[in-house]
RNA sequence: GGGCGGAUACCAAAGCGGCCAAAUGGACCAGACUGUAAAUCUGGCGGCUCAGCCUUCGCAGGUUCGAAUCCUGCUCCGCCCA
């Protein structure tokens, strides 16, 4: 195995990267894998807690694809035994434990999703079930020894959960140490994670010093702002960008990227080199169109990209309607005298979410019929086809039969 | 185990017998302005073919001409003391 100069390596790892604890150390490890020709070990995990993954976990799993590319080997390591907790970690909600047949089938869903980031078929693959679940109760009591109270307060979350009285409860305690029992059963020389893993990741520079082992370098990427440009992008706010979704939506979502997080999204989701993005950003729009397509091809290769850009135009600088609307034909129990009254055929289309919101829309003036603008809210639509617009960004074909 | 406080729409939070589908802020949706975004302004934000009507203020009963507001029980949650 040859491996790049650490130098080289180095300036391809660094990027992006909040904290690596610590730097020297990487260096050292790295310049050990090379002399001796062994490939570092690098560990990520994923708890296969929901179905889809979104541009926010690509930025860790980017940095794998790194280490990878470098020639070393990737751990994906999946939580079965873990997802069936939860990470406390920024939560203040419990999650309702999942079955094993979720935790399966969530499973198989990213393993598919993490394959568009990295090779796959080149990425070592295992579940911290192999370990936890032949574990008693006893050995669970003989893990948690191995840390303090003080200690567990020093993570960020708990200390202010503490602090301001609000209920910590015993077993969020364990997640940190499950997980950083990973890194001495894999014995890995580096983990990867978000910046709000560090304190996880270190429990497992612990585990593993006291267990006789050199003790991992921690990498934490920055947690990548969803669309609403403020939280963190995920699923359940609707701030994300989903890595299965269709490449038009994926153009017109990441065009909804604020201004101000075009770098961030550059440095953290493409191969952009930084002097690059400098220039680029100082435009902002065209800077947005580099990205969504980049993202784009990456996703759904370069031709969709292109067409995604075509059909972006078409709707937005033209005010035209966009490819692949789905169509909706009007069930005939909908019809009265034979035609449908347009702020149901709003609802039934799904562009509003009832009735009295369809007619809302009429009212406001956001509706579009075959691209005229129509706000009575008392408009019939007789037999025939039309297109139905709410807003810029959905529109529907609708059909009502004659 | 003891004491105290609370439960209002997506979230936060007013309301404390009629003027309440319920102030205000945030989030969200639509419109104007921008070929993106941001900022700003406007309208909307329970349901209903809607100048009207219907169902909501933790749950179940009750008092009253009339209840989110008063009473009773229940459930859940938070805080303090032990």
């Amino acid at each position: 195995m040859n491996f790049p100069p650490v130098a080289e390596q180095l300036a391809v790892l660094r990027r992006g990267v909040v904290d690596v604890v610590d730097l020297d150390d990487l260096g050292r490890r790295l310049e050990q894998s090379r002399t001796e020709g062994r490939p570092l070990r690098i560990k990520f995990g994923i708890d296969p807690s929901s179905p889809d993954i979104h541009l926010g976990h690509t930025v860790p799993l980017r940095k794998l694809r790194d280490f990878q590319r470098l020639g070393h080997r990737v751990i994906v390591l999946w939580g079965t035994a873990t997802a069936m907790v939860g990470d406390p970690s920024g939560r203040n909600k419990t999650r309702p434990p999942l079955t094993r047949a979720q935790v399966d089938a969530n499973q198989q869903t990213y393993r598919a999703q993490v394959g568009a980031v990295l090779d796959i078929d080149d990425v070592e693959e295992r579940e911290n079930a192999e370990w936890f679940d032949r574990q008693s109760f006893m050995d669970c009591i003989a893990l948690a020894s191995r840390y303090t109270v003080a200690r567990m307060l020093e993570r960020d979350d708990f200390q202010q959960r503490f602090r301001s009285q609000q209920p910590i409860a015993v077993h969020e305690f364990l997640y940190p140490l499950l997980q950083g029992w990973d890194s001495v059963e894999l014995r890995c020389d580096v983990e990867i994670g978000g910046s709000d893993q560090l304190f996880n990741l270190l429990v497992g520079r612990d585990l593993q010093a006291q267990a006789g082992q050199t003790p991992q370098v921690c990498m934490t990427m920055p947690l990548l702002e969803g669309l609403d440009g403020s939280q963190k992008m995920s699923k359940s706010l609707g701030n994300y960008v989903g890595i299965a979704e269709p490449a038009s939506v994926q153009f017109g979502k990441l065009m909804k990227v604020p201004n101000d997080l075009l770098a961030k999204y550059f440095l953290l989701l493409t191969d952009v080199p930084a002097a690059r993005v400098d220039e680029l950003t100082r435009n902002p729009l065209e800077a947005k169109f580099a990205l969504a397509a980049g993202i784009v091809a990456d996703f759904h290769g370069v031709d969709a990209a292109q067409a995604a850009r075509a059909e972006y135009d078409r709707v937005h600088r033209d005010g035209g309607v966009p490819d692949d609307l789905p169509t909706v034909a009007v069930d005939a129990g909908l019809l009265k005298d034979g035609a449908i009254w347009l702020p149901g055929a709003l609802a039934a289309a799904g562009l509003a979410s009832s009735n009295s919101d369809g007619r809302r829309l009429v009212q406001g003036g956001g509706v579009r019929v075959d691209g005229r603008v129509e706000t009575d809210p008392k408009a019939q639509l007789g037999p025939g086809s039309y297109v139905l617009q709410v807003g810029k960004a959905k529109a529907a074909r609708l059909v009502v039969p004659g």
